[in-house]
DNA sequence: TCAAAAGTGTTGAGCGTACACCCATGC
DNA sequence: GCATGGGTGTACGCTCAACACTTTTGA
């Protein structure tokens, strides 16, 4: 059964830029292609948007069916339309970049036959099609909006400490923070909840665990403060 | 002639919300369109990405064809991928906006069968398909972009005055701006190149005029200077 | 001479930045 | 008791915001 038009039709597909965060990395996830062209390249996690879905749900759909990761954060990043992007055919992508908790998504790396992997952002291979640019601009995306919206905290667990939250931003801006600035800042920002809680396993004083409030946030947004670091 | 393909495909189409300023007023430049569905409704000019031509490339041509404006100051917005967007079809929309000087396309407006008109912000028709949500996204895209980079001057003609420019920034800010702040601000930030020139035929003490020069812009952003309003 | 808009400085408050030491804990 | 990171305050400079009067020009 085939589909007919009047007139030529380009593929549509959608990829996804899975970041994660290590105790120092920044990492994105790559699958690696087992068909032509590129085959044996890493690449994006993604593929053809259907007929039936919007183009978000086909790019959750396949970040679940390519990486097991499923109610991420998950935003629109840029659609790429260049006619030789494929040299198959014209395909145009829509790319997306999810953030998500490394300690949730452990190992759960291939769910399909392909190998997929993190890899630290300055230890990237080689890229199938156009995604070394895509990658590049969700990497600036990332930059710029981490540091006036609370996206960060999608990157932590839940409870986390102060170090944590500065060690984030310390890896994905490139560049140190001082501590007591920065404490003072992000604290008076009224959107950390402090819990009763402390680290545990650590071989020294134990900090304390907090927890991030939407809710604060929302309303602390409404109030007209604005978030930045 | 028909083309065929192994499964359904989504038509792609590009939208563009252009923007212009009026003396008083932000506008938008609409098309009525003269076929079902929605036939007679105000949309937003745009149509069909061809095979052989980048999305991009579209946006540009549908501006052209539907508007007459070239050249024009061009980003893209975000792409729309509901489902039902066209109760006749499946159809994705790479949307785009733009920024023109009222001033190079007067009254240029329908340059096919279709009639083309300017709106004010806030004399808004009722829109085909969704294209109220597109409006509204770039309308927000740009307050938020007009603040940190130096795009506004796409709408003013290449000389004008500083209380142009600041009429600029209160009209799509929706706020009023104090006149000595404003131009201490801006003079500090070194883009603006004074020129021997002042306004002419205005019934009061004529306004000097001044140039955004693009190059020193760059210089500053290289310095880390960062522009700002 | 009048109307209209151009042009121009100062002050106070709040914010960002730089900076160093003691404390708690586990081994 | 030692190593490791946790936790804390102050002082200075800069930027932002508020605010009003004189000057120029054309009619």
């Amino acid at each position: 059964m085939t589909f007919s038009y009047e007139f030529p039709r380009a593929a549509l597909t959608v990829d996804c830029v899975v970041f994660a965060l290590d105790e120092s990395d920044l990492k994105v996830m790559l699958i690696q292609r087992d068909i032509s062209p590129f085959e044996g390249k890493w690449a994006l996690p993604g593929g053809f948007v259907r007929i039936e879905e919007t183009v978000e749900d086909a790019a959750r759909r396949e970040l679940q069916e390519e990486t097991g990761l499923e109610k991420v954060f998950l935003e629109q990043l840029y659609t790429f339309g260049d006619i030789d992007r494929d040299p198959r055919e014209r395909v145009v992508t829509v790319a997306w970049y999810a953030l998500v908790r490394l300690s949730d998504h452990r190992v759960k790396a291939a769910t399909d036959a392909r190998a997929a992997a993190w890899f630290g952002m300055d230890d990237l291979p080689q890229l199938a099609f156009d995604h070394d640019r895509i990658l590049e601009l969700a990497y600036q995306r990332l930059q710029n909006k981490v540091r006036y919206q609370p996206i960060g905290f999608e990157l932590l667990p839940q409870k986390f400490t102060l170090t944590q939250l500065q060690h984030l931003y310390e890896i994905i801006l490139d560049r140190t923070l001082d501590k007591r600035n920065f404490r003072k800042k992000i604290l008076g920002m009224n959107v950390l909840q402090e819990l009763d809680e402390v680290e545990t396993d650590v071989a020294h004083r134990a900090a304390r665990l907090y927890r991030f409030n939407k809710q604060r946030y929302r309303e602390m947004v409404k109030q007209g403060v604005n978030f930045e670091i």
